[in-house]
Order: structure tokens, then C-alpha cells, then sequence
DNA sequence: TTAGTTAGTAAAGGTTACTAACGAACATCG
DNA sequence: CGATGTTCGTTAGTAACCTTTACTAACTAA
């Protein structure tokens, strides 16, 4: 529509009321449409940008099942033999596929070739700098089995100091990678944008660190930054069997969280999305918590309270203090549940901690405050990655990013 | 991955813990992940895909501003000028393009030729069935321009009847458009699905209708179907002039909402995103639903408690009630807005009961319950579109269908 | 041995968008 | 007023891509 248009659709009987929280610019609503319709550049399709596409189409289908041919391959992708054969063509001179040899089977016709993604020909590097004294990082083949691990300590750096570590770090595992590296993921506590560059870390002293670019720019290899989080999220996604509505919920020191929706995952408006740890819990109080507001659900569920808990004596009171706590993580993420219809909720952190009374108190609540019948499908379950779940995210931002394998 | 590696991956050290709220089928995660990961068919893109793209930006380009030249098109969308110029040839044989004439401007070069949708060439149809009355109905131009409109009474009716009514509003509207129907949009309350089969709507007595297979066969013509507060998300995205990441939330006899992530409409994973009517909200009570729990935002929020309240004599008595009930929504809107990093919330409803003091007490709550860094831009607001809102998102649902324009 | 089936390749054809080049129509400047 | 430069839209030719059609290779089944 015209701006014209919403200005007379705007002076109608329908008087527009505004209230704005906090002090964000007071630009008219309409100025924020027009940014946002503007035909984003790229956008066109090339026949090259189709070729792409389709080319990751098939790298993806030969991802997620090993063995097929390049028959099978027409059928699954929707492309014909004769163009899957020319794709397959190029992506074997680039290494990036193999022939496996013929399909053993005894069937009719001519035996099919079967090809697979070269697994092993090349390896993908993943750091996780959300832990606050050790940086982790690995080395995983296309597969996103850990071939190499590295870590450095890091216990109270900052800033450039911070960025160092990571150089450190980087150069001890791209000088341990056996095959030619396909691309970096680092995952970063704080806010990252779209670009890589990480907005604001507290923890890490960073503010508008271009980290994506710093990396890619001295090791000559593409990478890709986000959040810690999200990472997470794709990584249970990838690898954790995750379906395509979730929400993958960190505790740890804070608690943090990666929302997937449609299959996607949810940067937010500030790039912001998934951090719920200050977000305040009930309508009876709580505790203070450091960013001055009472009952955050971080007050709740931070690891030191819950770690005091588990080292109760009593087992009864243990029991009720985590349960406790799972059901305040329940009541805030009731309506996140509702407005989403989420399909599954994992959580990600101490298993001792989170497995038994506090995952009980979530499910139940959870069950108690949404409608049995729109959600009663939910899952709700611990990852099954354990410590590696932001490495592993990171080597899957990297298989979508470089190879468009997701 | 494969299975096998999922298989290994999860009998490591770090056991699964799985619980499920609710009776859903017992498969492993796993099993969900395959069905997540199959290419979908279609996904290819052959060169007459690509090419109904970048038709698809130039009427984009066009919609949003009216009297570009082809070469103004060219920079705009990216392609060159030849392109541009055979894209157009085609939209202008099937009229939905026309030549305004030269570009009155006193520039240097061969004067421009300028162009534009044909917007008052076509028409759409649109239709609000969420009402509990009356069914409303519209038909618009290109626009969005309402030049007809049109209503049953539908009080009491339910399923074949309900249907048949949707019928004779459609003859009624179709036999009074004066141009070319491009498409018929229609909102429903309840569940539909991606295929616009109303999954279930209790309060028209349906459940597995494909009303939008039904429409489209009967009249020939293209039909989207969609949830009722989905669709008018869509129109206050279109011609309310909302962002990317933003909530619309209908308030009326219950409350419902949709939700926008990146540009996107959210369905979930059973096509029930949005219903938060039925989150409990607080942790302090409330008044007994009519589905069984006690303190659902509909308690709350629903019209006939707002408007008890709006009678009542006593000013100061009234504004408390309305305060708080916008204090309730705050707090159930808090999670979602942190978790998605909303950029705004909307409220469609009744005037004179959401827009003085409980629209403040949900504005303050949301500030006082999330992390000000973060959420701090948020906006929260009134439609501007009044009554029409559902109807001129089915109307935007149309235009994206069939055109591409959103 | 013959018929039928399946896999992969080769050649030709049609679609799509690009580059290069050109004429038309204007403004500006000497 | 004519020369010059700019911008618009079109024409002609090219490159990239996918498809259809046709072929060979290799196997099973009868």
C-alpha cells in the first residue's frame, strides 16, 4: 500500500492510540513499514543463484541418507537424472562427493552408483565461548563427529584479551585439522547480529565486536558467529532430533534460550531473541536479582541456587527446591508455548540438576497452564548432546552457511 | 546426520531423560527428525520458478510505490533493464500492469515511462467469520480499497449451514464485484491448517472442513483460508504499517492472537499458534473458565467482564478493572515478547474498553517485567484498522498468494 | 536367448537473464 | 542554435540452466 493510503485509513473514526515503553525514536509507525517492505538487494534469482540452490538441494538429500544414486537422487530432489548427473559431476571435481561404488542389491536394470557426501575429506571447526573460565572449541568431520578438541582458559579476560584467546584457540585447531577446513562457527554469549558481530557481551567486555569478520578476514575461511543460544538450538536441531517448532532452554550460570520456528531460528527484532533470564516469574515476588527487578526467572533457576539445593541434606527439601524452580520455568514458558505451539521444550545444562524433580515441575506445569488440547503433544525432554550441544550448533551453522545443508 | 550417528551420539554418558506432558505417541525424537528433514517437494527451482520470483519483486516493487519506470524497477530489484523490460511486457499483456505515461519531471535523458499495478483492474474478496453473528465480507481493489461490502446473519448456525452461509455471502459479493477476482481470502476462527482446512472451530460446529478446497472448486477461483487472528496480523503487517517481529492480539469474547516472526506468520506445530486464551496467568488464582482452570487470560480479558467493568459507575472503580486486566496481559505477554524479541504488540478489539487504562497497565507491566537493554523499543499500540482488520488481512493473504505482493 | 527394466550419458531444444550496442528524447552549455 | 552528454527503452547475440528425447550399459526374469 501507499503511504498516502495509510494516512487515510489512519484519520479515520478508528483513532490511533500509541504508547510507547521505554525511549525508543518516535518515528511514525508507517516510516518503520517502509523500511520494511524495501525489496531486500539479492533477492532476485539468477539462473546461477538457481543453480546454487539446487546443488544444495542435492548435497542435502546425500547428507541425511548415506547411499543413494544418482536416480534416487532425481526422484527425492524432483530434478532430472540428466541434471542431477551434471551436478553430481561438479560436485565431484570439487571432492565434495564420492562414489561408493555399486548398490549390492539384485533388482532388474542396470546396478545404480551410489554416492555419499565425503565425510571425512573435510572438517568443520566449532568454538563455544559462552563458559565463563574456558573457551572449547573441536574439530568435526562433515558428520559432526569431534575429531580434535582444544580449550584455553580464559578465567577473567576481556575485551581484546578475550578475542586473543579465541585467536589461540583457533590456531591450535586449524593446525590439527587432518582435511582442508570447510568453514568456523563460533558461538558467542550477548547479542550477535546477522552479520557476526557481537552487539554486546557483558561477560566478555565486548561491544560491537565484528568477531565473523575478524575470523574470516585472518584465517581466510568463512565464519560464522551467533549466539550462544541459538547455536544450541541448531545444534539440537541437527543432531539432537529436534523437530521444526522448539525452544532449547540453557541453564547455566544465567539462562538463556534458542527459539525455532517453522524450522528457523528467531533473531528478534534487536537480534535479542531467547534471552528470557530476566524476564519476571509469578505475581508474588522473589527474589533480587542483579539487574535490580525481583523474581527474574535467572533468581530462580541460576546454577548457584540450584547447586545449594542439590547439596541439601534433605532430600525432601532438595526435591521441593528444584521442583520449584522447574515450575517457575514452566509458568514462563507457558505462554511462549501457547503463542509458538511449540512441539518440543529441551533443556540444556547439569543433568543432575535439571533431569529429575526440576524437569518433573516444568512438564507438569506446563500441562497445568496451557489447553490439553492444543498442546497436549508437547515434548518436553533434556539434550542428548551433553557439552558439546554449542559446538556441535556452530559446525551446523557452518554446514547450512557454506554447503546449505541443514 | 544418520540415524546410526544419532543412535551412538545418545548412548553416550549423558542419558536422555525424556518426559511428555500429555498423551502423544511415544516415537523417538529421532523418528520425528527424519519426517523434519524430507526434502519437501517442489523445493527445486527450475527457471520458470525462478522466473515467477522476480515477477513476483517487480509487482512488489510496484505495489509499494506507485509510478516506478522499468529502469527505476531495474535498480531496484536488481535486475537489468532487459529483463526488467520482458517482465513487464508479460505483466502488461495480462493487464496487471499499466503505463501512467512520461515522467513529468525536468531531468536530462529520454523521459521515463512510468508504470504501475493495475490497481483498480482487479478486485479481491475477503471474509471475517469470526464474528459470532454475522459473517462480514468485502470486496476490495488491488489496494485494499473497500467498494462493496456485505454481511450474513448467521446466529446459532453451525457446521453445513455455517458453510452454506459462507456461500451466499460469496454470491452476494462475487455478483457485485465490477472487475476480475484475483482470489477469495477468508478468515476463520480455530485451527486451519496450511492447506486451509478448518481443522476445528467449535463455535461454527467444524471440524476437518477444507473450506478452502471447497470455495476455490465452487467458484473458480483461487482461496486462502486461514485463522482469523493470523489473518488480521497479516493486514496490520500490510496496511497497519507493523514490523517484522510483532504480535496482533484480538480481544473480544475470547482473546486470540497472531503472531509475525521475521516477516512470517507463525502456524506451530499443530497450526495453533496464537491461541493463548487458555494460559493460565499469575501465580495467585482467578476467577474458573469454562474449560476447567482457573485464572486463563480470558478471565481476565473476555468482553463481558471488560465491558461489566466499563459500566460500572464508579470511575475510579472501572479504571482499576481495566488497568488490571491489562496488567494480566502484560504479564502473559511478557515471555513472548523476551523470548522473540517482539518489536511490537497490537491490540484489535472494542475501542473504548482496550485503549485508555488497560492498554497503560499492559505497557507498564511488559516494562516492568522485561530487560529494558533489550526491550526497550518495543511499541505497543492500537490497530488503526478498526472492524476491518480480519478482512484486509485476508484480503493481504490473497495479494501474497496469488501475486507475491506482501 | 529374448524381453523388460533401471542407470547413466549425449545431443538438441527451450527458457531465462546477461552483455553490448543503438536510437530516441531530453537538458545543458558554449 | 548546434554540439554534447545523459537517460530510457529496445534489439541482437551469448551464456547458463534445465528439459526432452534418444541412446548404451547392465542387470533380472522367462
Amino acid at each position: 500500500m501507499t503511504t498516502k493510503d495509510a494516512q487515510r485509513r489512519s484519520s479515520g473514526d478508528t483513532a490511533e492510540t500509541v504508547v510507547r515503553t521505554g525511549q525508543g525514536s518516535a518515528a511514525a509507525p508507517q516510516r518503520i513499514k517502509a523500511l520494511a517492505g524495501a525489496v531486500r538487494p539479492g533477492a532476485r534469482v539468477r539462473p546461477e543463484t538457481a543453480r546454487r540452490h539446487n546443488r544444495a538441494l542435492v548435497l542435502q538429500a546425500l547428507y541425511r541418507a548415506e547411499g543413494l544414486s544418482r536416480a534416487d537422487l532425481a526422484r527425492e530432489v524432483g530434478l532430472t537424472r540428466v541434471t542431477i548427473s551434471d551436478l553430481v559431476s561438479d560436485l565431484i571435481q570439487e571432492d565434495l562427493v564420492i562414489e561408493l561404488g555399486l548398490r549390492p542389491d539384485a533388482r532388474p536394470g542396470k546396478p545404480a552408483t551410489l554416492l555419499d557426501i565425503n565425510r571425512e575429506g573435510f572438517t568443520i571447526v566449532g568454538l563455544d565461548l559462552s563458559n565463563n573460565s574456558v573457551f572449547r572449541g573441536v574439530v568435526t568431520d562433515l558428520d559432526g563427529s569431534v575429531v580434535e578438541r582444544a580449550e584455553v582458559s580464559v578465567r577473567d579476560m576481556t575485551g581484546v584479551d578475550a578475542v586473543n584467546a579465541v585467536y589461540t584457540l583457533l590456531d591450535d585447531l586449524l593446525a590439527r585439522a587432518s582435511a582442508p577446513v570447510v568453514g568456523i562457527g563460533i558461538g558467542s554469549p550477548g547479542i550477535v547480529d546477522l552479520d557476526g558481530t557481537v552487539v554486546s557481551a557483558p561477560n566478555l567486555g565486548w561491544s560491537d565486536v565484528p568477531l565473523q569478520q575478524l575470523v574470516s578476514e585472518r584465517y581466510k575461511v568463512p565464519a560464522q558467529v551467533a549466539n550462544d543460544a541459538n547455536m544450541a538450538a541448531q545444534g539440537e536441531r541437527s543432531f539432537g532430533g529436534a523437530g521444526t517448532d522448539m525452544m532449547l532452554v540453557r541453564i547455566g550460570r544465567g539462562v538463556g534460550s534458542g527459539v525455532v520456528v517453522g524450522g528457523h531460528l528467531v533473531y528478534g527484532s534487536g537480534f535479542a531473541a531467547g534471552e528470557i533470564g530476566h524476564v519476571v516469574v509469578g505475581t508474588d515476588g522473589g527474589d533480587l536479582c542483579a539487574c535490580g527487578k525481583r523474581g527474574c526467572l535467572e533468581t530462580w533457576l541460576s546454577s548457584p541456587r540450584l547447586e545449594a539445593a542439590a547439596a541439601e541434606g534433605d532430600d525432601a527439601a532438595r526435591e521441593a527446591t528444584l521442583r520449584e524452580a522447574g515450575e517457575r520455568l514452566g509458568i514462563s514458558l507457558a505462554p511462549v508455548v501457547a503463542a509458538l505451539n511449540l512441539g518440543e521444550v529441551i533443556l540444556a545444562g547439569p543433568h543432575n540438576l535439571l533431569a529429575g524433580p526440576l524437569l518433573e515441575g516444568t512438564s507438569e506445569t506446563l500441562r497445568t497452564r496451557t489447553m490439553a488440547e492444543l498442546h497436549g503433544d508437547l515434548t518436553l525432554r533434556m539434550t542428548a548432546l551433553g557439552r558439546d550441544i554449542v559446538v556441535l550448533g556452530a559446525v551446523v551453522m557452518v554446514l547450512t552457511g557454506q554447503l546449505g545443508v541443514s
